[in-house]
DNA sequence: TCCCATTTTTAGACCAAACTAAATTTGACC
DNA sequence: GGTCAAATTTAGTTTGGTCTAAAAATGGGA
C-alpha cells in the first residue's frame, strides 16, 4: 500500500498538520490556514477530502490530527525537505537562512530512488542544517536530548544543537552574531528583566540575545 | 523584464514548442498534444493563452513558434533539465535510462541562484549525459560537429557522441549492449536490405544494432 | 445558565486546466 | 475547381483548489 498520489497541496497540509500538532497532537484549521496563507474555509474543505482518503482524523470543530497513514506521509515529506537542505547547504554552499523555500519546492519530486541516493550521497545525515532530525526511510528519527538555552544559567557552558524556526529573520540575525550550528556557548550574565542573555562565543565575540531570539535556540551539553 | 511567473503546464507547452520546431520551426497541435499526453484542443487553448503573454506567435490552423521571449524561457527549462541530468547520472549514480522522468519534476524548481550553484558544482558541464549540449545562464550553446552513425561506411571508426531521444527502451538497449557516450566504434558492416549494422565496440563486443536504432545515434571523429 | 465573540463550517462562486463533441479550416487528390 | 479526410478550433462541461459571505457551533465570562 503506496502512500497514494497525492497533490503538491495535499501534502502541503499534511506537513502543516504534522508540524503544528508536534506539541497538542491536535491541529487547529486557523493555525493551518494561517501557515499555509490560504482562509480557514480552503483548508476545512481539504481536510474534508484527506480524511476520506484515510490521512487524517478531523472531528468538525475540534481540530485535526494525522492517522497513521498520514504520518508516514508527512514524515517522508519531512525527510525529503530536510535532506534537500543539507545538500543545499553542504554542498551548493547555500546559508541556512535561504534553503528553506527551495526545499519546499523540492520536497514535492516524487522518486523513491532519489531520496534514498540523495541520502547515501550526502552519508545518511542524522540532523539537518538547522540541527532537526532527519527521518530515515522508515520514518524513525533520531533523538537527542537538548533544553532551551534560555533555561541555561550564568557560567554554563553549552554548544548549540537546534533552531526551531526558518524564519529568515532569525537566521540572519544568528549569521550576523556569528552563530552556527554547533558553536560552543558561555552565558555570562542571564538578565532578570526582560530575560536577555549575555554570552561569549568560542571563536567569537561577546553577544547579547533578547528573549525572543533565545526562545528559538536549544542546546545540548558542550563537548570536552 | 523576468520570465515572470509560469505554470508548471505553461512551461511543458513552451519546452514541448522549443523541442518540436528544432527542424521546421513550427509546431503543430497534434504533435504537441501528443508530446504532452494531452488533447488537442486542451493545446489550443493554452497556445491562446501563451500568444497573450507574448511568448508564441500563434497562427490558427498553421502552427504555433516561440517568440524570442519563448525561447529565452524554453532554454531556460532545457538547461535546468540537463543540469540536473548531469547531476543525477555523475554524482547520484543512476543509468541515462531513468533521470529523464525525475528531471522533468526538477526542471521546475524555480530559483535562479540553484541553478547557477548547481552548474558551478558540477564544473560546468557543457553536454549532458545523453550528449545534449547544456546552453549555459545566457541561453548560448556550445555547438558541435556531429553526422548520423548511419551514414557512415565499413571500416570507418567513430566516436558516440549523440543519443536523440529519450525513450527507455532505447536506452536500455544502448545500455545492455555496451554502448555509452564516449564509446569508440568501429563499423564492421553496413546491411543494405535492412539497413542495420555490425559494430565492434573498444573495450567491449561484436553487437548489431537495428536501423531504428541507428536513426538516434549521432557521432564524432574518433579521439586520435 | 445564558450570551456573545471567536472559530469553524457551509453555500455558492471563480479560475485554471483538462476533457468531449461539434463545427470549421486546410490542403491533397480527382 | 470541387470534395473530403485530417487537423484544428470552438463551445460547453468537469475537476481541483481557492475565495467571500453567511450560517452554525463552541466555550469562557457575566
Amino acid at each position: 500500500m503506496k502512500p497514494a498520489d497525492l497533490t503538491r497541496s495535499e501534502e502541503d497540509h499534511l506537513k502543516a498538520i504534522h508540524v503544528l500538532s508536534g506539541t497538542r497532537s491536535k491541529a487547529s484549521t486557523n493555525a493551518i490556514s494561517e501557515r499555509l496563507s490560504t482562509k480557514a474555509s480552503s483548508v476545512t474543505d481539504m481536510l474534508r477530502k484527506l480524511a476520506e482518503k484515510g490521512l487524517v482524523k478531523h472531528r468538525p470543530y475540534h481540530g485535526v490530527k494525522l492517522t497513521s497513514k498520514g504520518e508516514v506521509v508527512a514524515l517522508h515529506l519531512v525527510r525529503k525537505h530536510r535532506l534537500w537542505e543539507t545538500f543545499l547547504v553542504e554542498r551548493l554552499g547555500f546559508g541556512w537562512a535561504e534553503v528553506h523555500e527551495i526545499a519546499e519546492q523540492l520536497e514535492h519530486i516524487t522518486s523513491e530512488k532519489l531520496v534514498d541516493r540523495l541520502d547515501a550521497y550526502l552519508g545518511h545525515p542524522l540532523f539537518d542544517p538547522h540541527g532537526d532530525p532527519i527521518p530515515d526511510s522508515k520514518g524513525r528519527v533520531q533523538e537527542r536530548p537538548t533544553s532551551p538555552l534560555a533555561d541555561c544559567r550564568s557560567g554554563e557552558q553549552v554548544r548549540l544543537a537546534l533552531v526551531d524556526e526558518s524564519n529568515d529573520a532569525l537566521l540572519i540575525l544568528l549569521n550576523d552574531k556569528g552563530l552556527r550550528l554547533g558553536s560552543v556557548i558561555t552565558v555570562e550574565a542571564v538578565h532578570a528583566f526582560d530575560g536577555s542573555m549575555d554570552l561569549r562565543v568560542r571563536s567569537g565575540g561577546h553577544i547579547t540575545l533578547s528573549a525572543q531570539v533565545l526562545s528559538h535556540l536549544h542546546v545540548e551539553p558542550a563537548p570536552k
